[in-house]
DNA sequence: CCCCAGTATGACATCGATGTCGCCGTTGCC
DNA sequence: GGCAACGGCGACATCGATGTCATACTGGGG
């Protein structure tokens, strides 16, 4: 049936200009409510496009107002992670306030794969990019950056290149983690921590380590585990810490997958070592999980907002926000060593 | 400066084309790896492509190439919300296969905001438009249907119109529950669910009813408790039907969300009732709470995929693609009646 | 009564790419 | 030697909208 055929096409603003039977300009102004339209021929195209099921050709429209979109992308690793899709959804709740929309993308915590997401994101335009990296090295940005595209980077600094970011407190957040556990008698204190070279990772032993130095602490180094990437391996290197002699009496873990490895450690452990986890999550409350919280929410948020503002012409030297972090205490981290 | 200027101007092909000293087709064409370029041209194109920081307007070639995008939409409740942020993971990496981006954006469970959302997905012509549907009434979805961009609807049958669906078999794991309960001996089984006029609700109350009606029980009705939609009035909820003289014996939370305040309001009980939750969650294991669990991340999955087959040509009725669910008992709904 | 301002409209160029078609110069084959 | 086939390339139209400029008509002021 040809009438099928006619049916998946969509209409065009001429079409719908013909059979209101004015001209393609006219058309376009009185869908778009310009002024200098008679009120019954905006009344006739109107018409005319609801009989047809017209609908704007964005892309037609953005190519012919100079070729950017409404889009912003977000290059981040998988939105399973809690943290992910926290820092997203604030990040799409805002860009909505001004019209635009999040497209996003896994990075896989692959460069290779990261740099051609990028790639893809330019090309279709997008009016910004929000980037939590995993490569290490952005400076293959740096040329865009130059071309009107604005860059926000997440979590992470930018290596090799200015640009605006939103950190958090990471050092400032280990610190007093750290310091809250010798505030509880501890002294071995095992670290456990995802990959060194991730600098939100690198803070955060920094941060540690700067509390335990302070302090005149030592007991603490046979003790620390880096570059454990998820959830296993960290359950692995809890119990295989839990296992020295003597064995520390207190557990800090750089990130959300780590406490939980950690706590699945300790789940059928005698006694229970203190443990203080960086990130707060879902039910840590219900699990009396002490942890460094901090609004992964307002990461998202505050991202968007500086590339709003870029976008809307504001020019200037790069800008860092840093998202402070505060300890909430709920048990764990509260018990004393024995 | 002027060469500032000149430089947030991003080159066009033309130009690339001008400085390699051959004509706009040819750059076309060799950019794009056409055949029946000379070698030592396609290497000059190339070269003066890269020395300009060329690079390819998405938004003119797809207008040239048929006015639809290489983007699909989501629209979904927030991504702060772990169901939809597994959903959206589960297509996102589906689409990557196939060169699809994802767009996202959230209805705020509002049915105008959703409606609105779609429309401007539709005006970027997005390839396909995947919705967990907060609104009731879909029907002004359906001439799109027919219009070329194909729906499928995620966690909510379409309502007045035909499209694809990925559904989860919310009767059967309800009565699953229901069953589970009742073979524990328990009678007095108290049902916290969400909005009734949601569908997966709906479908969820009528399985455990169904399950205590087959089994001649109806000692659960004083506990029936509808219409229950966040974490703290669950709380609440649960907090009074323990306070009720008989207290129930079990309860069965029809969401992650539900469960979660059940648990919080379980916390400080001396006697407590067994607990079944609809949706696996992070760290139910650690909290030994049995729960109806089912694959979210496989419902993007699917989803997506049933969009990848239409977009690809794929003609035909619509079909629903229903995920099934488990009972995974962790202690919580073991308890026996007291 | 004329002129000017302002309103309503349309013709045409344009955004940046790709598709169609045709031209020119080599080959290769009969 | 002539001709078909093909490789390499460019001129031009095109996708669907919007911006610019021109034009016709209306009404009001001098």
């Amino acid at each position: 049936m040809p009438a099928d055929d006619a049916n998946v096409r969509r209409p065009t603003l001429t079409e719908v200009a013909a059979l209101a039977g004015v001209s393609l300009k006219t058309a376009s102004r009185a869908l778009n409510r310009e002024p200098n339209v008679a009120p019954s021929t905006g009344r006739r195209v109107r018409d005319a496009a609801d009989s047809l099921g017209y609908r704007l050709n964005g892309i037609a429209r953005e190519l012919r107002r100079g070729a950017t979109s409404s889009l912003v992308g977000l290059v981040s690793g998988d939105l399973a992670n809690p943290f992910y899709s926290a820092v997203a959804s604030g990040i799409e709740r805002e860009l909505r306030q001004h019209g635009l929309l999040l497209i996003t993308a896994n990075n896989d915590e692959d460069g290779e794969l990261e740099r051609s997401l990028v790639d893809a994101f330019l090309e279709r335009r997008v009016r910004a990019l929000l980037v939590i990296p995993s490569a290490d090295d952005h400076e293959y940005l740096a040329i865009e950056g130059n071309r009107g595209v604005p860059f926000v980077f997440l979590d992470r600094p930018p290596d090799g290149l200015a640009a605006d970011a939103v950190l958090i407190d990471n050092a400032g957040g280990a610190r007093s983690a750290g310091e809250h556990l010798l505030a509880g008698g501890h002294r071995r204190i095992a670290l456990v921590s995802d990959l060194r070279r991730m600098a939100p990772q690198k803070g955060r032993i920094d941060g540690f380590v700067g509390a335990m130095r302070a302090a005149g602490n030592d007991a603490w180094e046979p003790y620390l585990r880096t570059d454990v990437h998820d959830v296993r391996h960290a359950e692995r290197t809890v119990r295989e810490l839990l296992a020295l002699d003597p064995p520390p009496t207190a557990i800090f873990t750089t990130n959300n997958r780590l406490t939980t490895g950690a706590l699945r450690a300790l789940r059928d452990q005698e006694t229970l070592p203190a443990l203080v986890g960086f990130d707060d999550f879902d039910l840590a409350d219900l699990l009396g999980t002490t942890v460094v919280a901090h609004d992964s929410t307002a990461i998202g948020r505050e991202a968007a907002r500086l590339a709003y503002e870029r976008i809307s012409g504001h020019t200037g030297p790069a800008r860092t926000i840093v998202i402070s972090t505060s300890i909430i205490a709920r048990g764990s981290g509260e018990r004393s060593p024995h």
